[in-house]
DNA sequence: ATTTATATGATTGACTTCGATCATATAAAT
DNA sequence: ATTTATATGATCGAAGTCAATCATATAAAT
């Protein structure tokens, strides 16, 4: 029998609702829940997907209302098994009871990757960046702050004025960045207010470590962020044959290659 | 044929990542990407599901990684009807190039639900609240920005001094709050460091107004937030007769009653 | 009031997935 | 080197899911 547009509107937003509480229902559940036939279920499915509200799957439906970070995500993937051996050496350098920060990039992502299955503890973790601190949030040991200022999800990150003024709120013991690009003369990055928040922190931090794959090694990127001789330490899994080659000389103790 | 553990872990902390990125994958795609069979696959998607790190469906997987804020949602249910009409009544406070803040409570997050839909733009958000956090970022016509501070991701909530702090670094013109009880002394609250930034808050706006469902008369939470001659409006589905019989009494224009 | 359009639920056959079982290959233990 | 343990892939019957079709009831149009 045909039935009022907005009942059907109504129970189609019910079920979207139910999806992204849920995240996963199979058809049998939606039928049960909303008391309606398979087919009607099936045919809500099918015009919530092509709203693109849903993801039908075989059997039912998951919600796409938590689909964020997907950028992110996608540049998480590159080079990743280099990010995350760069992530574990680089957690050698975080000791029980230290204030860290950690940038917003994806490399620094690794290091809160693997801080979140085990490493020193206590910490206090400073980012801004949204997806570490869901990350590290909840975590035993584990204080997560973030800094304030305008959310930008693409990047999964906060950035603005307000961002550089309430980085100053703290002084970190070590604070690990990372860079789009790195030359002789020293490392880039591509949007200016997040150097402007790089450079913020690096001023109020005790040691300043870079964590840069070789992939960046030749790349260029717009804005200049810091010279090696500002840094105290650069961590990559390019060999120092590759860095001196492009004109990259560190001290021994400035240098960690994995 | 046996194969190293070492293997079977790594093959399986594949697939998470991979359901980590799609959030959702059919079995097939499984197989298909990492070149084993459907037992297998079968059987990792099982042990994964073991080990809470992914959930299993019929003819596929989710991943675990983005479920949070569960028990924020399970709260955003109730009186959800109620909330959404207060949440549309004040939505004709909301006027153009106003700088709009808005608390961690549920009955809040259904104006940002309200917001994102449509309503007046252009618009300057601030929360301390995550989940309003990602209904409105990424909008045309809204700058959205939180609030420093440690982040609680149960309540899906920035919290903490800093927060405070942090809070002072904007005027707004209108503050949107939600209170977890309310008596004829006043609004009541949970918790002392939300009642903190609240009041933060409210020292710096040009407007206060609560968004208070009626299930809160009468409820009793500890901690005392502001005394009605603070406000400047109460939105509420309790009818004016229950308010006044429970000795809260208020101007006609200082009342929004939906 | 009559006609038209369509939302729903039931049915059906084709297709897909599932769990159990088994043979086999290889890592780990002895 | 030999034995033991187990990870893997193939097979198969059972159970579940899907898309298509159809009759029907009711909203909307006339």
């Amino acid at each position: 029998m045909k039935v009022a547009y907005e009942v059907v509107k109504a129970r189609r937003d019910q079920i979207a609702q139910l999806l992204a509480e849920h995240q996963y229902l199979p058809l049998a559940e939606v039928c049960a829940r909303l008391g309606i036939s398979e087919a009607t279920a099936r045919r809500d499915l099918t015009a919530l997907e092509r709203d693109h509200a849903i993801t039908r799957t075989y059997g039912g439906a998951v919600g796409d209302y938590n689909r964020r970070f997907d950028s992110f995500r996608e540049r998480l993937a590159q080079s990743a098994d280099a990010k995350r051996r760069i992530a574990h050496a680089a957690l050698d350098l975080i000791k029980p009871r230290m204030v860290v920060y950690l940038d917003g990039g994806t490399t620094v992502h690794a290091v809160a990757d693997a801080l979140a299955t085990g490493g020193p503890r206590p910490l206090t973790v400073v980012t801004n960046n949204l997806m570490v601190a869901e990350r590290l949030s909840d975590i035993e040991g584990i204080e997560l702050n973030v800094l304030a200022g305008q959310y930008l999800r693409r990047q999964a990150v906060i950035l603005g004025a307000k961002t550089q003024t309430s980085a100053k709120l703290w002084r970190y013991d070590l604070a690990l960045f990372g860079a789009e690009a790195m030359t002789a003369r020293g490392l880039w990055n591509t949007q200016a207010d997040v150097v402007a928040v790089e450079r913020t922190v690096a001023k109020s931090t005790k040691s300043t470590v870079f964590l840069v794959d070789a992939s960046k090694l030749g790349a260029s990127a717009p804005v200049f962020l810091l010279s090696w001789t500002d840094i105290d330490k650069l961590m990559t899994d390019a060999s120092t044959d590759v860095l001196s080659h492009a004109g990259i000389v560190l001290p021994n103790r400035s240098l960690v290659t994995c």
